[in-house]
RNA sequence: GGAGAGAUGGCCGAGAGGCCGAAGGCGCUCCCCUGCUAAGGGAGUAUGUGCCAAAAGCGCAUCGAGGGUUCGAAUCCCUCUCUCUCCGCCA
C-alpha cells in the first residue's frame, strides 16, 4: 500500500509515478472520495468530541446531586446523528481501502521503461552455456527413466504436480541443503520454519490479497486459509505489528518450504515438466531493513542467490525488470535466469525483490529509529535462494550425459554420499 | 472433541458504569545528590489517526477482535479468536 499521506500532497506525481507502470489511476474519482472522507470525518470527529463533553458534564452533575435530565434532554438527538456520521464515514474508508490495496508499488527510479519481460534489461552474465557433443535432451526426457514421474503426480493430484523418487528426489533435497548451509553459514541468515498455510490477514500483508486471490489455493475452513505461494508471505508477516529495536536491524531470515500455486491465467504455458507446477519447492530469502540501507540489501540479497549458481556452475543472467514487466508489490526486481540446454533459453529460477515499505505499512511492521526515538516504516526484500524444482532442472540438463546419467555437481556431492553420477 | 479459567501499556499488575489512556511496581531515558560497585530524590516513558505544507497545538480512536445496551463502557450483554488447566483422541 502506499502512503495516504502522498496522494493528498503529491497526486499529480503519484499518477504519473504509476502511469510508468502503464496503471492508470482514476485521480478524478479518488479526489472525490477523499474530498468526501474529509468532511465526513471531520464532521465525525466533532460530533464525537460534543458527545465526550457532553457525557462528562452529565457524570459530573451527577456526583454533585443535580438534576440532570436537562443535560439528557440535550443530547437527546445526538446519538442518532453520530451513528449516521460513523457509518458513512466507515462505508468511505472502506471504499478508499479497497481503492487503495488495488495500487501497485511506486517504481524505483532505476526501473526502466517497458512493456514486457522483452524490454527488461540485461545487467550481467556469468559463465558459458556448455557445448554439447550430442543433443542435449530436456529434464522430461532426462528425468523419466530416472524417477520423475508426471502421471503419478496427475493421478495422486491433478496436472502440474509430480511424483520424483530416488535419487532425483534425494538431488532435490541436496540442493535445498546446499542453498540452506550457504545462505546460514555464508550469508548471515537465521534458518526459521513457518506454516505453511497462511490466513487472509497475512496475505494481505505481503500484497497477494485482495487483488491476487485467484493465483492462491484456498483451504475450505472457517476463517479461510490459503496455502502459501511462497515463504515470503508467512516469514515477512513475522514482523507484521512489530516494532523492531534498531539494534535487531536488520533481520536476515532464510526459509525452505513448498509453494502452491494455482497457475491461473498459465494455461497453455510451460505445461511440458517441472518449469511450472502447482506445487514446488522454494528456499526464500528475506530481509527486513531501515530505508537507507534497502537499496544496497537488495544487490547483497541478490548476490546471496548468484552465489548458489555459482557453487553449481550453472550460468545465468542477472536481469533488471522493466516497468511493466516489475510485480504488483515491488519497487525493484532482479530476475536471475538459468540457461537450460534443453530449451535452449534463459529462464527464471529467482527473482529479487525491494518492496521499499510499500508491504511495511499494510504490515505495520516498524522499527524504532535512535535518531527520531519514534517508530517508522521498515523496508522488505526478498528473493528466491532459489527456486528448487527450477534448480534441479537446470542441474539435470547442465549436467547430463550422453547416456542419459547425470554426473552431480562438485558441491552437491557432500550432500549426496560422495556419488558422482546419477544413473 | 468435552469441562473450566483467563486476555489491561516494554513487562508484572490494579481497575467492577462517569473523577480512567488507565493506580502501583519493574524496566528504560534524562537530571540531581552521593561517592566506590550499590543506594537515594525528581522528571519523562503506548500506538494509530484527523485538522495542518510541516512543527506546535487541539481533537478522534484503541484495555484480544467484532457487534450491542447506555447521555457515557476497560467495566454490563452477545459472538468470535487466542492462551492456560483438566479429560479424551492423536503424528
Amino acid at each position: 500500500m502506499l502512503d495516504p499521506r502522498l496522494f493528498r500532497s503529491d497526486l499529480e506525481q503519484v499518477v504519473q509515478q504509476l502511469q510508468r507502470r502503464g496503471f492508470q489511476f482514476d485521480a478524478v474519482a479518488y479526489q472525490a472520495l477523499e474530498d468526501r472522507r474529509k468532511g465526513v470525518q471531520v464532521k465525525t470527529q466533532e460530533l464525537q468530541n460534543e458527545r465526550n463533553t457532553r457525557s462528562k458534564a452529565i457524570g459530573q452533575a451527577k456526583a454533585k446531586g443535580e438534576d440532570v435530565q436537562p443535560l439528557l434532554d440535550q443530547v437527546a438527538d445526538l446519538g442518532d446523528q453520530l451513528k449516521a456520521a460513523e457509518a458513512e464515514l466507515n462505508d468511505i474508508q472502506n471504499q478508499l481501502s479497497v481503492l487503495l490495496e488495488g495500487i501497485p508499488n511506486i517504481l524505483d527510479a532505476t526501473v526502466p521503461a517497458g512493456k514486457s519481460d522483452a524490454d527488461n534489461q540485461e545487467v550481467s552474465r556469468w559463465g558459458e552455456p556448455r557445448q554439447f557433443t550430442f543433443t542435449p535432451k530436456d529434464h522430461v526426457d532426462l528425468g523419466e527413466p530416472l524417477g520423475m514421474n508426471f502421471e503419478l503426480g496427475a493421478k495422486i493430484a491433478s496436472a502440474r504436480f509430480v511424483v520424483l523418487a530416488g535419487k532425483l528426489a534425494t538431488l532435490q533435497r541436496a540442493i535445498i541443503q546446499l542453498m540452506l548451509n550457504t545462505h546460514i553459514n555464508e550469508h548471515g541468515y537465521q534458518e526459521t520454519y513457518v506454516p505453511f498455510l497462511a490466513n487472509a490477514d497475512s496475505l494481505r500483508g505481503t500484497g497477494q490479497l485482495p487483488k491476487f486471490e485467484a493465483d492462491l489455493f484456498t483451504v475450505k475452513n472457517d476463517p479461510t486459509f490459503y496455502l502459501i505461494p511462497t515463504a515470503e508471505v508467512p516469514v515477512t508477516n513475522i514482523v507484521r505489528d512489530v516494532i523492531v529495536e534498531a539494534k535487531q536491524m536488520p533481520l536476515k531470515f532464510v526459509c525452505h518450504s513448498p509453494c502452491f500455486r494455482s497457475e491461473a491465467g498459465a494455461y497453455g504455458s510451460d505445461v511440458r515438466g517441472m518449469i511450472r507446477q502447482h506445487q514446488f519447492e522454494k528456499v526464500e530469502l528475506v530481509q527486513i531493513v531501515t530505508p537507507e540501507t534497502s537499496a544496497q540489501a537488495h544487490e547483497e540479497l541478490t548476490a546471496h542467490a548468484e552465489t548458489i549458481l555459482q557453487k553449481l556452475n550453472l550460468p545465468y543472467r542477472k536481469v533488471l525488470l522493466c516497468a511493466g514487466d516489475t510485480g504488483f508489490s515491488s519497487s525493484k526486481t532482479y530476475d536471475l535466469e538459468v540457461w537450460l540446454p534443453g530449451q535452449q533459453k534463459y529462464r527464471e529460477i529467482s527473482s529479487c525483490s525491494n518492496f521499499k515499505d510499500f508491504q511495511a505499512r499494510r504490515l505495520q511492521a516498524r522499527w524504532r529509529n535512535p535518531e527520531t526515538g519514534k517508530p517508522e516504516l521498515v523496508h522488505t526484500l526478498n528473493g528466491s535462494g532459489l527456486a528448487a524444482g527450477r534448480t534441479l532442472i537446470a542441474v539435470m540438463e547442465n549436467y547430463q550425459n550422453e547416456d542419459g546419467s547425470i554426473t552431480v555437481p562438485e558441491a552437491l556431492r557432500p550432500y549426496l554420499g560422495g556419488i558422482e553420477k546419477i544413473q
